[in-house]
DNA sequence: GTGAAAGCGCTAACAG
DNA sequence: CTGTTAGCGCTTTCAC
């Protein structure tokens, strides 16, 4: 019951604590931890021997109060019911958590949906953030519209037309049109695109790489077989139907999800991949992962994404300055389905 | 700059402010938020208003901080490589946010492997949270026992052997027995199990499920058709080439990823489903979402699964006693694999 | 080089 | 019914 239990106790030590402990200031205490204003070498040494000894861990939300930090970065993911269980959100989410980990910061995630943020607005009202990561990006996109309003500090995974927010993407133009190209070198004379709903931003950008990779090398698209916002089973099917009549040679995917089902009609047509038709996805997910034949895609780095996400937004937070705009590297993998 | 400007600058409004404008103190507004205390009608609602009118927004760390408490809640994510896109986690991770969210706390994520649970101490260490979801249960499994041995608050989505542990699952094993049983009962006679990594608990328990069904039925199971650690296409592909070639007319399999490439491997087999062979699953992602023909399987809402471990978790906080084990309803949806 | 004191924004006895 | 006074655990002037 003694004062001098107070570490024996259940309850965390203190910095007031190890400050009587040692019979220093708190000031002193905390200079030591924290490297910052002057400090004898030997009182920071025993400081922190202290520190070890008595496996004291400071108060980050004490600290932060004192700060007006947090040392919490909020992450906001889509809770829209068609996006649910879509992995690319939780490989960004893995990749923020591991670059805030290795900054000392926490990952605060909540959802928004396409009309609705007050989660968003919430989670800053209630002041437990320094910055946002969105991990998606629409047409009209109310989180980045309203993170732009309110002057938070946000960095964006995926394109926008605004500028003035920081993002963090992968070139989807260019892969896309770089795989369209190889495919159109490789023969195809016929190629059909799925895209992916419009009001998404990279299913927009992988439909401009797709154009332009026809554009560069003077070929003709043909509008009857590019087909937009292939949200669900029924009009893929469809779609598969009529591009198989209209007598495609090659079928290229805005990702995994529209690409596994297209193959699942090809294969009730009968209509063998790639002998009949050759097939892409501009989206490479565990999805496909041991399709045969194996389906030729772009690849990109998900989880670097976040990491880079997620430490471009702490910089921010630290006041340094940022690319408005970085890229992460994709890769084009081959495999038989274009053979 | 006068005093009287303080809630046009930029900076967030505080009880302060508040205090000052009415003329009261400190005390008696945050008696008029919280409700605990007396306090006079008109003068509490004189304060709501001066509240709404000034968009006032308590600051919930310093709450904390005052209270030694959070607000938050952590929750544990498996980062294991091959675990990174199982939408199971993201799917529990949209219901703990959602309940959450309900009950003005938020949600902090974090990551362990099987192996390395430092990223969990640090967010104990850290004083971060009120009290942890773990997501994943494993036979030896580290979180748990750090959890239980330091007697941090914690609920499991999962089951475990520790009954101190609280436990939010779906009944595994009655549901895997249930839909056994319908197999068996339906005239199958040589059914093969492909069950997954048996680190998994719930692996365990799929298995158990299945063999309980045998017994219940005084019906002898074939140990040459039951393979566990079906953890990758190899093994899966070997396994079912080796059962039909025993004769095998139902395979049942742990998860959608085992069956998915179980269905890719008969069909390259040209093992059509059902004629030749049943098919289903114990459990029912997105994956197999559109296959053809549709796969039986065991259907349970995942999300619900977060919602109750949040709700369950932050009563316990809040001091309520919880149920040590609460069980979430599952589904059994017959499909064309099993006709 | 070190300490005292004030303060981050809020809550919680204890008085009146 | 309301105000005063201390804190929560840490940082940060400003002195010495």
């Amino acid at each position: 019951m003694r004062e001098s239990n107070k570490q024996n106790a259940s309850k965390n030590i203190t910095i007031g604590d190890i400050a009587e402990g040692l019979g220093l200031s708190k000031t002193t205490i905390s200079r030591a931890m924290s490297g910052k204003g002057r400090i004898g070498a030997d009182t920071k040494q025993k400081v922190q021997d202290y520190i070890r000894e008595h496996n004291y861990k400071p108060n980050v939300i004490a600290k932060g109060l004192a700060q007006s930090k947090t040392y919490n970065i909020g992450v906001i993911l889509p809770a829209d019911a068609n996006l649910i269980e879509i992995p690319f959100f939780q490989s960004c989410l893995m990749g923020i958590c591991e670059a805030a980990a290795g900054l000392d910061y926490d990952v605060v995630v909540t959802t928004v949906t396409e009309d609705d943020i007050t989660l968003l607005k919430r989670l800053i009202d209630n002041q437990k953030v320094d910055g946002i990561v969105l991990t998606r990006s629409l047409v009209n996109d109310m989180p980045a519209k309203y993170l732009k309003d309110t002057g938070f500090p946000a960095v964006l995974i995926g394109s926008n037309e605004d500028d003035s927010i920081i993002q963090v993407d992968s070139n989807h133009i260019a892969g896309c049109c770089e795989l369209t190209t190889i495919l159109l070198r490789s023969g195809c004379e016929h190629m059909a695109l799925l895209a992916g709903n419009q009001n998404h931003i990279v299913n927009r950008n992988r439909l401009e790489g797709f154009m332009k990779a026809h554009r560069d090398l003077n070929m003709a698209v043909d509008d009857s077989m590019i087909f937009r916002d292939m949200t669900n089973n029924i009009v893929i099917q469809k779609a598969v139907g009529q591009i198989v009549d209209r007598g495609v040679d090659c079928i290229v995917c805005s990702d995994d999800f529209i690409c596994s089902r297209a193959l699942a009609k090809l294969e009730e047509m009968n209509w063998s991949v790639p002998q009949k038709v050759k097939v892409a996805s501009f989206y490479n997910s565990a999805q496909l992962e041991s399709h045969n034949p194996p389906i030729s895609a772009l690849s990109i780095d998900v989880k670097e994404l976040g990491v880079s996400a997620g430490k471009h937004l702490i910089q921010m937070i630290a006041g340094e300055s940022v690319d408005h705009k970085s890229l992460i590297n994709y890769e084009i993998v081959l495999k038989r389905s274009t053979n």
